[in-house]
RNA sequence: GCCGACGUGGUGGAAUUGGUAGACACAGUUGAUUCAAAAUCAACCGCCUUCGGGUGUAUGGGUUCGAGUCCCAUCGUCGGUACCA
């Protein structure tokens, strides 16, 4: 087929030459070219897995968006700092192993090759001198260096940030003490384990997992977990500053899920263990509750603790103790999931015991109920049935009292009111009583005020062989761990042949005996580190990725951080990263800022979902379906330039949108237009450079106007990452510089301007032309054009003329005419006359150079 | 359920602070060129119409000289979340 343009013949041309004379290098403080008086700009994408798929359509939308920002800034006289990477470890290399026995290693490298081929024939301006791969020893030795970090740093409360543990040591903590505080730590508890894959994984993963058909149960394990709630309300705050779209903010402050209330302790009336509640007299202990709404503690007419809550069975009467324990057993077996769907139907079983309502003095029955979760606030909660939708539920289908303490028209109300019903606090607003009962509590010792969060802390171990194993080792003797010296970092996973989960929970990795056996007293941790650990500093290691010394050196990070608050100035990657992968990143950094290795306290100061590119057919692109679009394809047929342009022309970047690869046509039509402006074909269908070409600047009007107001808007469109409407005022610029040349000839210097605004979407073809029209410095090293207001001046406007808000005339006047004269003239056209003569003009509003309505009736 | 985003031609989408709705494209129709086709070029292209005009941005109200844009209600689509007390 032949093709519109030769796109064949100089696209691969141009990528071997910008690879060869390394035309996108990005030079670091002390490196040969750097200059100091550009400002830096540093605009990442998020790395992607080289999964053994390739590419498909949807990885170039962001990269072309932030490959055209890069080279525009470059143009605008930024150091401009625009990366690639690979987020290389993950499960699906790990499971090609297990099945055909080849090393995850190979595997990997296989893909990574595959997907950066891919994305050099697209074009992108990357500094491949800075590639990174979390898989890479270098990388892997500073994952794990950040890891100790964290494991050998302690939430200081009074500081409100991480201290290293040294501190704690030096004031005389045991070293088990110690371990307790943590920011890495160790913890027993029920988590998600997977048996057929061999590993826990995190709850956030859960469903991903078993949306692939895996299994998942609860079951206690010892894991290592990131204490990542402590920077929780930091986590929040620090929001207010970052330029992310508001739905980002408000989802990762969802997830974080902060509530304000206060705990409050209820006296637990009966017995402990044998004898039944009935014949004991007094209290026998205390359980606390967490509410976000003390003020309707009046109307708190029973208990319920979640089944797993320690408490149960000590409180438990010998006659309720059956149906609990069977009640309970119940409970293990459902999982989450399941206990979620359930919650159409409340199930629960009296405990028989009674809690004393601190607030009346009542006798309440405690329930247990898997709608209460003991992951959560302290396990056991109050419930208030008028004013809770699920404790009125809950009362209504066991016929528990329910008692209302809020004015309402209908209950369960949950909205705020009037307090009735409830003593001291009568009359009050929802809010004040909210304050009274807090104040009332502390002062009774009865319960103090308490913010709790959702977010918890963070499941850091898996039992893995494709993964950073944990620089730790346990004594043999005492069972405590300790870190590996920082001179056998990295510590790299032994080779092995077979990668099948054992079943045993400490992961494949207790396979390589050698391996464990560290030394006479000590042996290696098994573990491994889940896939995020290498995406929540790879941004940082962009900075100075060769550095053998050090994460990333002083000098880089004060450079590339700039003055601001946050280190990476645009940011483009996908919604499905919007809580964890922010969220971990965030984290990581804080941390390495309070201990003093960071200067920016966020990673990311401006944010970019690009939406996503569904199938041709609306659905999602996927294998299973069969309407995965793959760039290779479009590059073949179209070029990459086309492909670039499309996916920038297809709508706004951040909006979900089908590709249609017959709309790559209209935009390859457009480029072809361009290059035939410069060049036609001959007999022979060669083509030739043209010879019509006018050397000096033009006057003509028309011309100039329309590439100035191409200048303006094209500039204003990328800084808005409005890439689409660039484009398409880039086609209208077009059109004028078609007529001008089919009468006047090329006219050169105007022409390279337009190559050079066509330059960032389309480099390839514009370079070309730009050489082939006789210049000879490179687009990409020239600056962005200025444009001229004087040029863009119209010297006439239509004026819009409507009578009762309709269109009913155009005027085609003098830019500038007075309000009179606009009145005046509107009133005089034939069509105003036809609509207005049976009527009475009552009114005449005149906006100068755009409008005259005129009202009448 | 709750939270959030969004509803504009056959399709993707344009439309500064409220000021010509449908830019720019795709698809379609007609014509030119061609032996023919592709490619290219030109014209048309929301709906209705008695060709004056009427009507039209999910639906129904409202504010305004004027509403796709602002306000209220309803419906729908998508995304997040799921007993978080």
């Amino acid at each position: 087929m032949r093709k519109p343009f030769p796109f064949d013949e100089f696209e691969s041309k141009w990528q071997t030459y910008w690879d060869k004379n390394q035309t996108y290098r990005t030079a670091n403080p002390g490196d040969e070219g750097f200059d100091a008086t550009k400002p830096k700009y540093y605009v990442l994408d998020m790395f992607p897995y080289p999964s053994g798929a390739g590419l498909h359509v949807g990885h170039p939308e962001g990269y072309t968006a932030t490959d055209i920002i890069a080279r525009y800034k470059r143009m605008k006289g930024f150091n401009v700092l625009h990366p690639m990477g690979w987020d290389a470890f993950g499960l699906p290399a790990e499971q090609y192993a297990i099945k055909t026995g080849q090393h995850p290693r190979i595997t990997t490298e296989a893909n990574t090759e595959n997907f950066k081929k891919q994305l050099q024939a697209i074009g992108f301006s990357y500094d491949w001198e800075r590639e990174v791969n979390t898989t890479d020893p270098d990388y892997v030795k500073w994952t794990q260096w950040i890891f100790l970090k964290l494991y050998n740093s302690y939430y200081c409360e009074e500081a409100q940030q991480a201290r290293p543990v040294s501190e704690l040591e030096e004031k005389g903590m045991t070293s088990k003490e110690i371990d307790k505080l943590r920011l890495a730590f160790t913890h027993e508890a029920p988590v998600n384990w997977s048996p057929d894959l061999g590993t826990v994984l995190a709850n956030e993963e859960v469903d991903e997992w078993k949306a692939k058909g895996h299994t998942v149960e609860r079951r206690p394990l010892r894991q290592w977990m990131l204490r990542i709630t402590k920077y929780a309300q930091r986590l929040i705050d620090d929001l207010d500053d970052l330029d992310w779209p508001e739905s980002i903010k408000l989802l990762q402050k969802n997830w974080i899920g902060k509530s304000e209330g206060a705990t409050v302790k209820f006296e637990v009336q009966g017995s402990v263990g044998a004898s039944p509640a009935s014949d004991a007299e007094g209290s026998v202990g205390e359980i606390e509750v967490f509410t976000t709404r003390p003020d309707t503690l009046f109307g708190a007419t029973y208990m319920v603790i979640a089944p797993e809550h320690p408490l149960v069975n000590e409180i438990t009467t010998p006659d309720n103790k059956d149906a609990v324990e069977a009640y309970k057993e119940g409970c293990v077996l459902k999982s989450d999931l399941e206990r979620g769907e359930m919650n159409k139907d409340k199930t629960g079983e009296p405990t028989g015991a009674f809690a004393i309502n601190p607030a009346n003095g009542e006798r309440i029955p405690i329930w247990i109920s898997d709608y209460v979760m003991m992951g959560y606030g302290t396990g056991a909660i109050m419930a208030v049935p008028a004013h809770d939708v699920r404790d009125f539920e809950f009362a209504k289908k066991f016929n528990i009292p329910i008692q209302c303490v809020v004015g309402a028209p209908a209950l369960p109300y949950t909205e705020q009111g009037v307090v009735v019903n409830s003593g001291f606090l009568n009359g009050l607003s929802t809010a004040e009583a909210k304050a009274k009962m807090i104040d009332w509590l502390e002062e009774s010792e009865k319960g103090s005020r308490q913010i709790n969060f959702k977010l918890r802390d963070w499941l850091f171990s898996r039992q893995r062989y494709w993964g950073e194993p944990f620089p730790l080792l346990w004594d043999k003797e005492t069972g405590e761990h300790t870190c590996v010296p920082e001179s056998d970092l990295p510590v790299l996973q032994p080779e092995m042949e077979d990668f099948k989960p054992t079943g045993d929970p400490r992961g494949p990795l207790v396979k390589a005996e050698n391996w464990i056996n560290y030394s006479d007293q000590y042996t290696r941790e098994t573990n491994t580190m889940p896939q995020w650990a290498g995406s929540c500093w790879y941004y940082l290691r962009y900075c100075d990725p060769r550095n053998t010394e050090r994460f990333i050196s002083e000098q880089a990070e004060d450079y590339w951080s700039g003055d601001d608050s946050a280190m990476v100035d645009l940011y483009v990657g996908g919604t499905e990263h919007a809580v964890l992968h922010l969220l971990y990143a965030r984290f990581w950094h804080k941390v390495l800022f309070d201990l003093g290795l960071l200067s920016t306290k966020e990673p990311f100061k401006k944010l970019v979902n690009q939406g996503l590119i569904l199938g041709e057919d609306g659905n999602k692109m996927s294998k299973s379906i069969g309407n995965v679009v793959n760039p290779d394809d479009i590059i073949k047929e179209y070029g990459a330039d086309s492909l670039r342009l499309y996916e920038m022309f297809m709508g706004p970047l951040e909006q979900v949108k089908p590709w249609q690869t017959n709309g790559v046509d209209g935009v390859s039509r457009f480029l072809a237009k361009v290059w035939r402006l410069a060049s036609e074909q001959n007999q022979e269908g060669e083509w030739e450079v043209k010879t019509n070409f006018q050397n000096e600047a033009t006057s003509d009007k028309d011309l100039l106007k329309a590439l100035h107001q191409t200048i303006k808007k094209v500039g204003e469109d990328i800084e808005n990452l409005a890439f689409n409407t660039a484009i398409s005022q880039m086609m209208v610029c077009l059109k004028t510089f078609q007529d001008y040349e089919k009468e006047n000839g090329l006219p050169l210097q105007e022409f390279t301007i337009f190559l050079q605004l066509l330059n960032p979407f389309a480099p390839h073809l514009t370079e070309e032309l730009n050489k082939l029209i006789g210049n000879d410095t490179l687009l990409s090293s020239q600056d962005w054009p200025a444009f001229d207001e004087s040029k863009m001046v119209e010297s006439e406007k239509t004026i819009i003329v409507q009578v009762n808000g309709k269109l009913r005339a155009r005027l085609q006047v003098p830019a500038g005419m007075s309000k009179e004269d606009l009145e005046e003239m509107a009133l005089a056209t034939n069509e105003v006359k036809s609509f207005t003569d049976d009527k009475t003009i009552r009114k005449v509003i005149v906006i100068p150079n755009k409008l005259v309505n005129i009202v009448a009736n």
